[in-house]
DNA sequence: AAGTAGAGGATTGTTGAACGATTCCGCAAT
DNA sequence: ATTGCGGAATCGTTCAACAATCCTCTACTT
Protein backbone atom coordinates (compact mmCIF):
# COMPACT_ATOMS: atom_id res chain seq x y z
CA UNK A 1 0.00 0.00 0.00
CA UNK A 2 1.46 3.26 -0.80
CA UNK A 3 2.03 5.97 1.67
CA UNK A 4 -0.20 8.58 -1.06
CA UNK A 5 -3.14 6.38 -0.33
CA UNK A 6 -3.03 6.53 3.52
CA UNK A 7 -2.14 10.22 3.44
CA UNK A 8 -5.65 11.24 1.50
CA UNK A 9 -7.23 9.03 3.99
CA UNK A 10 -6.45 11.03 6.96
CA UNK A 11 -7.25 14.35 4.96
CA UNK A 12 -10.61 12.79 4.87
CA UNK A 13 -10.93 12.12 8.53
CA UNK A 14 -12.44 15.14 9.78
CA UNK A 15 -15.50 14.78 7.00
CA UNK A 16 -16.60 11.98 9.11
CA UNK A 17 -17.54 14.41 11.00
CA UNK A 18 -19.56 13.22 13.95
CA UNK A 19 -20.95 15.44 16.33
CA UNK A 20 -22.92 15.33 19.79
CA UNK A 21 -26.25 15.97 20.61
CA UNK A 22 -25.39 19.21 21.69
CA UNK A 23 -23.71 20.49 18.98
CA UNK A 24 -26.98 19.36 16.49
CA UNK A 25 -29.31 21.14 19.00
CA UNK A 26 -27.12 24.20 18.98
CA UNK A 27 -27.32 23.78 15.00
CA UNK A 28 -31.33 24.05 14.73
CA UNK A 29 -31.41 27.12 17.34
CA UNK A 30 -28.94 28.69 15.41
CA UNK A 31 -30.92 27.93 12.08
CA UNK A 32 -34.20 29.44 13.89
CA UNK A 33 -32.47 32.50 14.86
CA UNK A 34 -30.94 32.99 11.67
CA UNK A 35 -33.60 32.66 9.60
CA UNK A 36 -35.97 34.74 11.94
CA UNK A 37 -38.33 32.50 13.60
CA UNK A 38 -36.60 33.21 17.15
CA UNK A 39 -36.78 37.05 17.29
CA UNK A 40 -34.17 39.21 19.46
CA UNK A 41 -35.40 39.06 22.95
CA UNK A 42 -36.99 36.08 22.86
CA UNK A 43 -36.89 33.97 25.92
CA UNK A 44 -35.98 30.42 25.37
CA UNK A 45 -36.71 28.22 28.75
CA UNK A 46 -34.82 25.13 29.65
CA UNK A 47 -37.99 23.03 30.37
CA UNK A 48 -40.42 24.51 27.18
CA UNK A 49 -37.23 24.16 24.53
CA UNK A 50 -36.29 20.93 26.25
CA UNK A 51 -39.13 19.01 25.68
CA UNK A 52 -40.12 19.84 22.48
CA UNK A 53 -36.48 18.96 20.87
CA UNK A 54 -36.85 15.65 23.18
CA UNK A 55 -33.35 16.84 24.76
CA UNK A 56 -32.50 16.46 28.66
CA UNK A 57 -31.78 20.22 30.26
CA UNK A 58 -28.12 19.54 30.78
CA UNK A 59 -27.86 18.70 27.07
CA UNK A 60 -29.45 21.98 26.55
CA UNK A 61 -27.92 24.37 28.21
CA UNK A 62 -24.69 23.17 26.80
CA UNK A 63 -25.99 24.05 23.59
CA UNK A 64 -26.97 27.44 24.78
CA UNK A 65 -23.52 27.73 25.83
CA UNK A 66 -22.23 27.32 22.01
CA UNK A 67 -24.65 29.82 20.69
CA UNK A 68 -23.76 32.43 23.47
CA UNK A 69 -20.39 32.30 22.14
CA UNK A 70 -21.46 33.23 19.16
CA UNK A 71 -23.25 36.10 20.56
CA UNK A 72 -26.82 34.93 19.36
CA UNK A 73 -27.94 34.26 22.58
CA UNK A 74 -27.67 36.37 25.56
CA UNK A 75 -27.35 34.76 28.96
CA UNK A 76 -28.42 36.23 31.94
CA UNK A 77 -27.80 34.56 35.52
CA UNK A 78 -30.67 33.43 37.16
CA UNK A 79 -33.67 34.90 34.50
CA UNK A 80 -32.34 32.63 31.53
CA UNK A 81 -31.44 32.44 27.67
CA UNK A 82 -32.63 35.01 25.65
CA UNK A 83 -32.44 35.67 22.04
CA UNK A 84 -29.49 38.67 21.41
CA UNK A 85 -30.75 42.26 20.95
CA UNK A 86 -28.24 44.16 19.78
CA UNK A 87 -27.54 48.03 20.57
CA UNK A 88 -26.96 50.54 18.10
CA UNK A 89 -23.31 50.54 19.27
CA UNK A 90 -23.15 46.79 18.64
CA UNK A 91 -24.31 47.31 15.15
CA UNK A 92 -21.81 50.39 14.95
CA UNK A 93 -18.82 47.57 15.72
CA UNK A 94 -20.14 45.13 13.59
CA UNK A 95 -19.36 47.39 11.15
CA UNK A 96 -16.21 48.28 12.60
CA UNK A 97 -14.97 45.20 12.30
CA UNK A 98 -15.97 44.32 8.90
CA UNK A 99 -14.40 47.60 7.31
CA UNK A 100 -11.51 46.65 9.44
CA UNK A 101 -11.52 42.61 8.19
CA UNK A 102 -12.95 42.89 4.80
CA UNK A 103 -10.98 46.34 3.57
CA UNK A 104 -8.21 44.56 4.60
CA UNK A 105 -8.67 41.13 3.00
CA UNK A 106 -8.88 43.22 -0.43
CA UNK A 107 -5.87 44.86 0.74
CA UNK A 108 -3.52 42.01 0.69
CA UNK A 109 -4.12 40.63 -2.32
CA UNK A 110 -1.08 39.77 -4.44
CA UNK A 111 -1.55 39.70 -8.46
CA UNK A 112 -4.47 38.73 -10.31
CA UNK A 113 -6.65 36.72 -10.96
CA UNK A 114 -8.45 35.69 -7.57
CA UNK A 115 -10.78 33.30 -6.82
CA UNK A 116 -13.51 34.96 -7.23
CA UNK A 117 -16.00 31.88 -7.51
CA UNK A 118 -17.74 32.73 -3.94
CA UNK A 119 -18.19 36.35 -5.27
CA UNK A 120 -19.29 35.61 -8.37
CA UNK A 121 -22.11 32.77 -7.21
CA UNK A 122 -23.41 35.31 -4.31
CA UNK A 123 -24.15 38.41 -7.14
CA UNK A 124 -25.77 35.59 -9.26
CA UNK A 125 -28.06 34.18 -6.59
CA UNK A 126 -28.95 37.94 -5.11
CA UNK A 127 -29.93 38.47 -9.22
CA UNK A 128 -32.43 35.76 -9.44
CA UNK A 129 -33.63 36.74 -5.73
CA UNK A 130 -34.35 40.24 -6.42
CA UNK A 131 -36.12 39.09 -10.13
CA UNK A 132 -38.45 36.90 -8.20
CA UNK A 133 -39.12 39.48 -5.11
CA UNK A 134 -37.42 37.13 -2.24
CA UNK A 135 -35.60 40.36 -0.54
CA UNK A 136 -34.90 37.93 2.54
CA UNK A 137 -32.33 35.48 0.05
CA UNK A 138 -31.86 38.65 -1.53
CA UNK A 139 -30.17 39.64 1.96
CA UNK A 140 -28.26 36.52 2.39
CA UNK A 141 -27.18 36.30 -1.19
CA UNK A 142 -25.32 39.68 -0.17
CA UNK A 143 -23.69 38.29 2.76
CA UNK A 144 -22.11 35.40 1.04
CA UNK A 145 -20.62 37.70 -1.11
CA UNK A 146 -18.97 39.61 1.88
CA UNK A 147 -18.01 36.27 2.97
CA UNK A 148 -16.34 35.61 -0.09
CA UNK A 149 -14.30 38.89 0.36
CA UNK A 150 -12.97 37.79 3.43
CA UNK A 151 -12.38 33.83 2.06
CA UNK A 152 -9.69 36.15 -0.72
CA UNK A 153 -7.42 36.83 2.76
CA UNK A 154 -7.01 32.30 2.81
CA UNK A 155 -7.49 32.47 6.51
CA UNK A 156 -10.18 29.74 7.70
CA UNK A 157 -10.26 32.36 11.34
CA UNK A 158 -10.90 35.01 9.73
CA UNK A 159 -13.52 32.99 7.51
CA UNK A 160 -14.92 31.75 10.78
CA UNK A 161 -15.01 35.26 12.24
CA UNK A 162 -16.78 36.83 9.58
CA UNK A 163 -19.48 34.13 9.60
CA UNK A 164 -19.81 34.86 13.55
CA UNK A 165 -20.46 38.93 12.10
CA UNK A 166 -22.79 38.25 9.33
CA UNK A 167 -24.86 36.10 11.83
CA UNK A 168 -25.25 38.75 14.11
CA UNK A 169 -25.99 41.53 11.80
CA UNK A 170 -29.09 39.19 10.79
CA UNK A 171 -30.38 40.26 14.16
CA UNK A 172 -30.56 43.51 13.05
CA UNK A 173 -31.99 42.72 9.99
CA UNK A 174 -34.70 40.09 10.88
CA UNK A 175 -36.39 43.30 13.43
CA UNK A 176 -36.06 45.80 10.52
CA UNK A 177 -39.47 46.05 8.43
CA UNK A 178 -38.96 46.61 4.59
CA UNK A 179 -36.01 44.40 3.98
CA UNK A 180 -35.94 44.97 0.29
CA UNK A 181 -35.04 48.88 1.27
CA UNK A 182 -31.90 47.50 2.83
CA UNK A 183 -30.17 44.82 0.50
CA UNK A 184 -31.73 45.93 -3.00
CA UNK A 185 -29.63 48.42 -3.78
CA UNK A 186 -26.16 46.67 -3.00
CA UNK A 187 -26.81 44.72 -5.16
CA UNK A 188 -25.55 46.58 -8.46
CA UNK A 189 -22.09 47.85 -5.93
CA UNK A 190 -21.25 44.16 -5.03
CA UNK A 191 -21.65 43.61 -8.81
CA UNK A 192 -19.02 46.75 -9.31
CA UNK A 193 -16.75 45.99 -7.03
CA UNK A 194 -16.59 42.20 -8.31
CA UNK A 195 -16.28 43.71 -11.64
CA UNK A 196 -12.98 45.44 -10.39
CA UNK A 197 -11.46 42.80 -9.02
CA UNK A 198 -12.41 40.69 -12.23
CA UNK A 199 -10.17 43.60 -13.83
CA UNK A 200 -7.17 43.07 -11.23
CA UNK A 201 -7.99 46.71 -10.08
CA UNK A 202 -7.64 45.80 -6.08
CA UNK A 203 -7.33 49.07 -5.02
CA UNK A 204 -10.37 50.20 -6.66
CA UNK A 205 -12.53 46.91 -5.42
CA UNK A 206 -11.30 48.53 -1.52
CA UNK A 207 -11.91 52.06 -2.14
CA UNK A 208 -15.76 50.66 -3.59
CA UNK A 209 -15.95 48.89 -0.53
CA UNK A 210 -15.21 51.15 1.76
CA UNK A 211 -17.49 53.57 0.81
CA UNK A 212 -20.03 50.43 0.27
CA UNK A 213 -20.03 49.51 3.97
CA UNK A 214 -19.65 53.40 5.56
CA UNK A 215 -22.87 53.82 3.35
CA UNK A 216 -24.76 50.75 4.54
CA UNK A 217 -23.83 50.96 8.04
CA UNK A 218 -25.71 54.50 8.11
CA UNK A 219 -28.93 53.46 6.75
CA UNK A 220 -28.83 50.82 8.84
CA UNK A 221 -28.08 51.97 11.76
CA UNK A 222 -30.78 54.89 11.13
CA UNK A 223 -33.50 52.64 10.77
CA UNK A 224 -32.31 50.40 13.20
CA UNK A 225 -32.54 53.52 15.72
CA UNK A 226 -35.45 54.58 14.44
CA UNK A 227 -37.44 50.80 14.57
CA UNK A 228 -35.86 51.10 18.35
CA UNK A 229 -36.68 54.30 19.57
CA UNK B 1 -31.34 62.23 44.39
CA UNK B 2 -30.63 63.53 41.04
CA UNK B 3 -30.81 61.45 37.86
CA UNK B 4 -26.98 61.46 37.43
CA UNK B 5 -26.28 59.67 40.10
CA UNK B 6 -29.06 56.82 39.31
CA UNK B 7 -27.57 56.83 35.46
CA UNK B 8 -23.92 56.10 36.88
CA UNK B 9 -25.06 53.42 38.83
CA UNK B 10 -26.66 51.73 36.64
CA UNK B 11 -23.42 52.23 34.26
CA UNK B 12 -21.59 50.16 37.27
CA UNK B 13 -24.38 47.29 36.98
CA UNK B 14 -22.39 44.97 34.65
CA UNK B 15 -18.92 45.78 36.68
CA UNK B 16 -20.48 43.79 39.37
CA UNK B 17 -19.56 40.45 36.91
CA UNK B 18 -22.10 38.03 38.86
CA UNK B 19 -20.63 35.13 36.88
CA UNK B 20 -22.08 31.07 36.87
CA UNK B 21 -19.62 28.33 38.38
CA UNK B 22 -19.45 27.61 34.92
CA UNK B 23 -17.82 30.51 33.54
CA UNK B 24 -15.87 31.11 36.84
CA UNK B 25 -14.47 27.03 36.56
CA UNK B 26 -13.36 28.19 33.19
CA UNK B 27 -11.21 31.35 33.52
CA UNK B 28 -9.51 28.64 36.09
CA UNK B 29 -8.61 26.41 33.32
CA UNK B 30 -8.11 29.33 30.83
CA UNK B 31 -5.42 30.53 33.43
CA UNK B 32 -3.86 27.37 33.87
CA UNK B 33 -3.61 27.07 29.98
CA UNK B 34 -2.40 29.96 29.15
CA UNK B 35 -0.02 30.03 31.83
CA UNK B 36 1.62 26.78 30.59
CA UNK B 37 0.67 24.28 33.39
CA UNK B 38 -1.81 22.33 30.88
CA UNK B 39 0.82 21.58 28.22
CA UNK B 40 -0.40 20.95 24.63
CA UNK B 41 -1.96 17.61 24.26
CA UNK B 42 -2.86 17.19 27.63
CA UNK B 43 -5.77 15.43 28.08
CA UNK B 44 -8.62 16.74 30.87
CA UNK B 45 -10.45 13.95 32.67
CA UNK B 46 -13.71 15.10 33.61
CA UNK B 47 -13.85 13.11 36.53
CA UNK B 48 -9.89 13.58 37.74
CA UNK B 49 -10.63 17.97 36.97
CA UNK B 50 -14.36 17.59 38.31
CA UNK B 51 -12.84 16.36 41.71
CA UNK B 52 -10.18 18.48 41.71
CA UNK B 53 -12.04 21.28 41.53
CA UNK B 54 -14.98 20.18 43.44
CA UNK B 55 -17.51 20.73 40.89
CA UNK B 56 -19.73 18.46 38.63
CA UNK B 57 -19.52 16.71 35.56
CA UNK B 58 -22.41 18.62 34.72
CA UNK B 59 -21.14 21.80 35.55
CA UNK B 60 -17.59 21.09 34.72
CA UNK B 61 -18.57 19.90 30.93
CA UNK B 62 -20.10 23.69 30.61
CA UNK B 63 -16.83 24.87 31.25
CA UNK B 64 -15.39 22.61 28.46
CA UNK B 65 -17.36 23.96 25.99
CA UNK B 66 -16.47 27.30 26.42
CA UNK B 67 -12.72 26.68 26.24
CA UNK B 68 -13.28 24.19 22.96
CA UNK B 69 -15.13 27.54 21.95
CA UNK B 70 -12.25 29.40 21.99
CA UNK B 71 -9.98 26.88 20.38
CA UNK B 72 -7.64 26.41 23.73
CA UNK B 73 -9.00 22.71 23.89
CA UNK B 74 -10.41 20.28 21.60
CA UNK B 75 -12.84 18.19 21.88
CA UNK B 76 -13.01 14.64 20.99
CA UNK B 77 -16.26 12.53 20.95
CA UNK B 78 -16.06 9.62 23.03
CA UNK B 79 -12.48 10.51 23.88
CA UNK B 80 -12.15 13.55 25.81
CA UNK B 81 -10.83 17.00 26.11
CA UNK B 82 -7.53 18.10 25.44
CA UNK B 83 -5.22 21.04 25.38
CA UNK B 84 -5.24 22.08 21.80
CA UNK B 85 -2.12 21.65 19.47
CA UNK B 86 -2.03 23.77 17.06
CA UNK B 87 -0.33 22.57 13.70
CA UNK B 88 1.99 24.76 11.78
CA UNK B 89 -0.99 25.69 9.63
CA UNK B 90 -2.63 27.19 12.42
CA UNK B 91 0.44 28.79 13.57
CA UNK B 92 0.37 30.47 10.11
CA UNK B 93 -3.19 31.09 10.09
CA UNK B 94 -3.01 33.20 13.42
CA UNK B 95 -0.09 35.26 11.68
CA UNK B 96 -2.06 35.94 8.75
CA UNK B 97 -4.90 37.04 11.19
CA UNK B 98 -2.72 39.30 13.18
CA UNK B 99 -1.32 40.63 9.79
CA UNK B 100 -5.00 41.50 8.57
CA UNK B 101 -6.47 43.00 11.79
CA UNK B 102 -3.46 44.55 13.13
CA UNK B 103 -2.31 46.46 10.04
CA UNK B 104 -5.65 47.19 9.20
CA UNK B 105 -6.10 48.66 13.00
CA UNK B 106 -2.98 51.25 11.90
CA UNK B 107 -4.33 51.90 8.88
CA UNK B 108 -7.55 53.47 9.71
CA UNK B 109 -6.15 56.01 12.16
CA UNK B 110 -7.50 59.07 11.90
CA UNK B 111 -5.09 62.16 12.93
CA UNK B 112 -2.53 61.91 15.54
CA UNK B 113 -2.40 61.85 18.65
CA UNK B 114 -3.44 58.69 19.54
CA UNK B 115 -4.39 56.74 22.60
CA UNK B 116 -1.05 54.59 23.55
CA UNK B 117 -1.76 53.87 26.87
CA UNK B 118 -1.65 50.03 27.11
CA UNK B 119 1.20 50.41 24.11
CA UNK B 120 3.45 52.63 26.08
CA UNK B 121 2.65 50.36 29.11
CA UNK B 122 3.28 46.75 27.44
CA UNK B 123 6.90 48.61 26.54
CA UNK B 124 7.86 49.36 30.19
CA UNK B 125 6.67 45.93 31.59
CA UNK B 126 8.70 44.25 28.74
CA UNK B 127 11.83 46.76 29.33
CA UNK B 128 11.68 45.61 33.29
CA UNK B 129 11.06 42.08 32.71
CA UNK B 130 14.35 42.01 29.82
CA UNK B 131 16.08 43.19 32.40
CA UNK B 132 15.11 41.12 35.51
CA UNK B 133 15.60 37.58 32.09
CA UNK B 134 11.72 36.97 33.23
CA UNK B 135 11.16 36.26 29.66
CA UNK B 136 7.89 34.57 29.90
CA UNK B 137 6.93 37.83 31.15
CA UNK B 138 8.34 39.10 28.14
CA UNK B 139 6.69 37.39 26.20
CA UNK B 140 3.29 38.48 27.60
CA UNK B 141 4.46 41.98 27.73
CA UNK B 142 4.64 41.72 24.08
CA UNK B 143 1.00 40.35 23.34
CA UNK B 144 -0.10 43.15 25.20
CA UNK B 145 1.73 45.72 23.22
CA UNK B 146 -0.14 44.30 19.81
CA UNK B 147 -3.49 44.13 21.93
CA UNK B 148 -2.99 47.38 22.18
CA UNK B 149 -2.28 48.07 18.63
CA UNK B 150 -5.76 46.37 18.16
CA UNK B 151 -7.28 48.32 20.56
CA UNK B 152 -6.86 51.40 18.48
CA UNK B 153 -9.03 50.46 16.62
CA UNK B 154 -11.98 50.86 19.22
CA UNK B 155 -13.67 47.69 18.30
CA UNK B 156 -15.18 45.91 21.59
CA UNK B 157 -15.22 42.71 19.02
CA UNK B 158 -11.50 42.71 17.38
CA UNK B 159 -10.70 43.26 21.32
CA UNK B 160 -12.07 40.19 21.75
CA UNK B 161 -11.21 38.31 18.30
CA UNK B 162 -7.53 39.37 19.40
CA UNK B 163 -7.64 38.55 22.69
CA UNK B 164 -8.28 34.73 21.25
CA UNK B 165 -6.06 35.02 18.69
CA UNK B 166 -3.23 35.76 21.27
CA UNK B 167 -4.37 33.13 23.76
CA UNK B 168 -3.71 30.64 20.92
CA UNK B 169 -0.37 31.68 19.92
CA UNK B 170 0.61 30.56 24.03
CA UNK B 171 -0.23 27.50 22.89
CA UNK B 172 2.84 27.67 20.66
CA UNK B 173 5.22 29.67 22.72
CA UNK B 174 4.75 27.20 25.71
CA UNK B 175 6.14 23.85 23.72
CA UNK B 176 9.26 26.12 22.65
CA UNK B 177 12.33 26.28 24.44
CA UNK B 178 14.66 29.07 24.98
CA UNK B 179 11.80 31.97 24.83
CA UNK B 180 14.18 34.93 24.70
CA UNK B 181 15.00 33.11 21.52
CA UNK B 182 11.57 34.26 20.38
CA UNK B 183 10.41 37.47 22.62
CA UNK B 184 13.88 39.44 23.17
CA UNK B 185 14.53 40.67 19.82
CA UNK B 186 10.79 42.01 19.09
CA UNK B 187 11.40 44.77 22.02
CA UNK B 188 12.79 47.45 20.70
CA UNK B 189 10.62 46.79 17.35
CA UNK B 190 8.20 47.34 19.26
CA UNK B 191 9.28 50.25 20.98
CA UNK B 192 10.27 51.80 17.42
CA UNK B 193 6.67 50.89 16.69
CA UNK B 194 5.27 53.07 19.29
CA UNK B 195 7.67 56.13 19.06
CA UNK B 196 6.58 56.03 15.05
CA UNK B 197 3.00 56.55 16.22
CA UNK B 198 4.13 59.15 19.12
CA UNK B 199 5.40 60.89 15.91
CA UNK B 200 2.34 60.84 14.51
CA UNK B 201 3.64 58.55 11.42
CA UNK B 202 1.37 56.07 11.41
CA UNK B 203 1.79 54.80 7.92
CA UNK B 204 5.59 54.22 8.81
CA UNK B 205 4.01 52.35 11.98
CA UNK B 206 2.28 49.84 9.87
CA UNK B 207 4.92 49.29 7.54
CA UNK B 208 7.56 48.08 10.71
CA UNK B 209 4.60 46.36 12.12
CA UNK B 210 3.92 44.21 8.26
CA UNK B 211 8.09 43.47 8.29
CA UNK B 212 7.72 42.71 12.20
CA UNK B 213 5.09 40.41 11.75
CA UNK B 214 6.58 38.40 8.94
CA UNK B 215 9.89 37.94 10.41
CA UNK B 216 8.21 36.79 13.74
CA UNK B 217 6.12 34.57 11.70
CA UNK B 218 9.11 33.09 9.93
CA UNK B 219 10.79 32.55 13.17
CA UNK B 220 7.95 31.10 14.71
CA UNK B 221 6.87 28.89 12.35
CA UNK B 222 10.56 27.39 11.55
CA UNK B 223 11.37 26.92 15.12
CA UNK B 224 7.69 25.18 15.88
CA UNK B 225 8.47 22.64 13.01
CA UNK B 226 11.52 22.19 13.90
CA UNK B 227 10.22 21.36 17.56
CA UNK B 228 7.51 19.09 16.26
CA UNK B 229 9.34 16.72 13.98
C1' DA C 1 -54.11 56.50 44.94
C1' DA C 2 -49.42 55.35 45.11
C1' DG C 3 -45.75 53.03 46.71
C1' DT C 4 -43.68 49.35 49.60
C1' DA C 5 -43.18 44.79 51.75
C1' DG C 6 -43.71 40.21 51.68
C1' DA C 7 -45.51 35.52 50.37
C1' DG C 8 -45.82 32.05 46.86
C1' DG C 9 -44.81 30.11 42.46
C1' DA C 10 -41.87 29.47 38.60
C1' DT C 11 -37.35 29.04 36.61
C1' DT C 12 -32.62 28.57 36.81
C1' DG C 13 -28.00 26.73 38.97
C1' DT C 14 -25.81 22.82 40.45
C1' DT C 15 -25.28 18.36 42.09
C1' DG C 16 -25.33 13.29 42.15
C1' DA C 17 -26.39 9.00 40.30
C1' DA C 18 -27.40 5.96 36.67
C1' DC C 19 -26.82 3.39 32.22
C1' DG C 20 -25.78 2.64 27.42
C1' DA C 21 -22.15 3.65 24.02
C1' DT C 22 -17.50 4.11 22.77
C1' DT C 23 -12.77 3.82 23.29
C1' DC C 24 -8.56 1.99 25.23
C1' DC C 25 -5.51 -1.71 26.68
C1' DG C 26 -3.73 -6.11 27.33
C1' DC C 27 -3.75 -10.93 26.00
C1' DA C 28 -4.45 -14.82 23.36
C1' DA C 29 -4.68 -16.82 18.74
C1' DT C 30 -3.22 -16.97 14.10
C1' DA D 1 3.77 -8.89 13.54
C1' DT D 2 -1.10 -8.70 12.92
C1' DT D 3 -5.71 -9.68 14.14
C1' DG D 4 -9.60 -10.60 17.26
C1' DC D 5 -11.64 -10.34 21.61
C1' DG D 6 -12.83 -9.32 26.31
C1' DG D 7 -12.77 -6.07 30.45
C1' DA D 8 -11.91 -1.67 32.37
C1' DA D 9 -12.22 3.10 31.95
C1' DT D 10 -14.34 7.14 30.20
C1' DC D 11 -17.62 9.67 27.78
C1' DG D 12 -22.65 11.03 26.36
C1' DT D 13 -26.97 11.71 28.00
C1' DT D 14 -30.77 11.51 30.91
C1' DC D 15 -33.23 11.98 35.18
C1' DA D 16 -34.39 13.57 39.72
C1' DA D 17 -33.65 16.58 43.39
C1' DC D 18 -32.85 20.84 45.99
C1' DA D 19 -31.08 25.47 46.85
C1' DA D 20 -30.84 30.10 45.00
C1' DT D 21 -32.90 33.57 42.50
C1' DC D 22 -36.32 36.02 40.18
C1' DC D 23 -41.15 37.34 39.01
C1' DT D 24 -45.85 38.37 40.25
C1' DC D 25 -49.53 39.34 42.86
C1' DT D 26 -51.58 40.64 47.06
C1' DA D 27 -51.97 43.19 51.19
C1' DC D 28 -50.51 46.78 53.79
C1' DT D 29 -49.03 51.46 54.86
C1' DT D 30 -49.00 56.31 54.10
Amino acid sequence: MTDNVLEELSDDRKLLGRTSTAERVAGILRGRIIEGGFRPGMRLAEEEIGRALGVSRNTLREAFRLLTHERLLAHELNRGMFVRKLTVEDLEDLYRVRRLVECAALRQLAAPPYALHTMDAAVTAGLSARAEERWRDLGTANMHFHQGIVELAGSPRADDMMRGVLAELRLVFHVMENPRRFHEPYLPRNREILEALRDGDAPRAERLLAVYLDDSRHQLADGYARQLG
